[in-house]
DNA sequence: GCGACTGGTAGTAATATTTCGATTTATGTT
DNA sequence: AACATAAATCGAAATATTACTACCAGTCGC
């Protein structure tokens, strides 16, 4: 008998998981829950076996999560679920502790390979990026990081409201600086991110815009 | 006996929608595709009752995809289910032919009024929907069709090269004309497209994006 | 032929942004 | 304590964009 808790925006996304899940696991129970903090309690009420987490949630920081959810039950399989990208993140969650790392696009039969992996405690991530960590190792390059690691709080702030489209008067004022402080930043963030205009910094962030896109 | 085809091109999205709908249709056979012409072929291949259409899948315009399905089979009950802006794509998909729209937030109760809807030959979109359709409606503002076709050929021109990220001037250089005219045709763009910066007119056309965020 | 309208084009002044370099503050090291 | 470093801030000049206005060439209806 086994418990399962899905953390996702997406409800019918965590149906689809859901429905795999339970062809691998057999007398599972579940719980779904659609946002960060409902997650946390669900998984604070009811411990879980198997926690199949979604990156991309509102509200939330992406990775980081991970550590949120370690705090409540430390020894919880956590399998991550995302759509952003794989190459990208997938070291940096494991890193982080997840137990496995499933990209969106996946086949279903991955997905079961996945769950199946984490559920014998071993670790899963696909053979796409073992592949890539496996040739950056052999040509000595760092592992891959997250393209806003290198940012500061304080840049990763500034980035946030680039985004929204808002303009560099309406940032200051909400930040309290002054305009050339915030264009400082933004050149900073256009130089680290290696970006030459706005459009191309928002591709690079796209699924951060997922959600904002809704309410247009 | 009913059959039903959900193209998608994320699988376990796909795979949540089958599940929600076999519980509203008994006796349902279900194809699932995960790209256009996978559809296409699977559609010309075996009729359905009930198409269940991503709009966002890689390789297609959005909205016009509805028309391909329609010349396959013309009397197939289309639900489009997109995870992009509601109350813009709802009236489009609906004016080419949509019998539905469901966005991919939405919760398993509104799938299921949905696919209800629809698989009873009612049209299906969201309250949300409706109540901005109808306000619009009493300000006697026309319905929303096409973002773009108020615009000019130039205007449109313009537009395509402003989402690549290129600067007025890069643009001006590129259709020998004077930085100003540029200056001129951005601005009305905007205002006919009623934003007010570059990322919001970005989101408006996602659909001419390449599906960059997967594989940046 | 004559307004009225549309599409494309610019000029200009007001605003916004980029791009420097420089200062301040906090943190960690020796 | 002295020093180095990273983060955040800001001023000012150089550029770029926006918000106007205006002009000209077609086109349409009459």
């Amino acid at each position: 008998m086994h418990h399962i808790l899905i953390v996702d925006d997406h409800p019918m996304m965590a149906i689809g998981l859901q429905s795999i899940a339970k062809t691998v696991i057999e007398n599972s129970t579940f719980t779904l829950a659609y946002t960060f903090t409902e997650g946390l309690d669900a998984l604070a009420k009811q411990p879980a076996d198997l926690l199949i987490l979604d990156l991309a949630i509102p509200g939330t920081r992406g990775p980081e999560m991970i550590d949120s959810y370690r705090a409540v039950q430390q020894d919880v399989r956590i399998l991550v679920c995302s759509g952003r990208d794989e190459l990208m993140n997938a070291p940096i969650c494991l890193h982080r502790g997840a137990n496995g790392f499933l990209h969106k696009n996946s086949f279903d039969g991955e997905a079961v390979t996945a769950i199946r992996a984490v559920m014998e405690n071993k670790k899963y991530i696909s053979t796409k990026v073992k592949d890539a960590m496996l040739s950056n190792l052999m040509e000595g390059k760092a592992m891959q990081t997250d393209p806003a690691a290198s940012l500061t709080p304080r840049e990763r702030e500034v980035l946030g409201l680039l985004l929204t489209g808002k303009w560099l008067k309406a940032i200051a004022e909400e930040l309290n600086v002054k305009i050339s402080t915030v264009g400082t930043q933004k050149n900073r963030i256009f130089k680290k991110m290696k970006v030459d205009n706005i459009i191309d910094l928002a591709k690079k962030f796209w699924y951060l815009e997922e959600k904002t896109a809704d309410h247009l």
